[in-house]
DNA sequence: GCGACGTGCAACCCTGGAGTTGCATCCACT
DNA sequence: AGTGGATGCAACTCCAGGGTTGCACGTCGC
């Protein structure tokens, strides 16, 4: 389940879908920690069944968070930092955005205080 | 609703949950475009009842992502970058922090495959 | 004061998804 | 070959939360 390339804006979705749930964001600091390790491993180190953990390592792989590697019988997963940081380039953005409209508002409010607007 | 100083990692996680909802993020960019909005002139622009924007409202302003301000009868929401923003350094910086492991763990990957390890 | 507009509150559906259990399947190892 | 460990698949439960409706409350304008 590592193809379909989404549009900015599906990626951003999954992505911040994904780290919505604090047990996913668990599994990626694990993941992050331990390098490559499978998915029994890692629900070892949770409150919650194998069969929940592949569930949630499917949605980070689609997300495009994490990577499965398949050896013989066992399958590592390991983290991919290259979503997050978009998501992060994103967000940054978005706030950057936000940052110049509030200005631009701001500067408006204030000259219009001092001149009453044509409109009674 | 606008107290309560949480921790970091609350904050994260407040902000994440506020924004894997694709509603209240059109909500944000509403917000970001118009300024100083009412709720009910927000409802008008999305295709969910005044009710749902209030309660959407709520979580992005625990989130500390908007702020309200009360005029008279009505009540002006408006968009605040501070905790995209911040929440947008904590991922960029986590990704970072990835990254650094990837690099150490495959350089050990890499070290082992020509100098066989001690364990049998 | 009174009507109208805008908000706040509460109770109520209903779907998505997080989690579980049980079993089938596959692969390594002796 | 056969056994045990690891993964894959499917059906099922359960509840948080997104959405709605109806009404009460406050505030502006006349």
């Amino acid at each position: 389940m590592t193809e379909e390339v989404p549009g900015p804006a599906e990626a951003v979705d999954s992505v911040l879908t994904a780290l919505a749930d604090p047990t996913r964001r668990r599994l990626l600091h694990l993941l992050a920690a331990r390098g490559e390790v499978t998915a029994t491993v890692l629900a070892e180190g949770l409150p919650v069944s194998r069969q929940a953990v592949v569930k949630h390592l499917a949605v980070l792989d689609a997300a495009g968070l994490v990577t499965a590697r398949r050896a013989g019988r066992k399958v590592r997963y390991s983290v991919q930092p290259a979503a997050l940081d978009a998501t992060a380039r994103w967000m940054s953005s978005l706030a950057a955005d936000w940052d110049r409209r509030l200005a631009r508002i701001k500067r408006l409010a204030e000259a219009a205080e001092q001149d009453p607007p044509p409109q009674p």
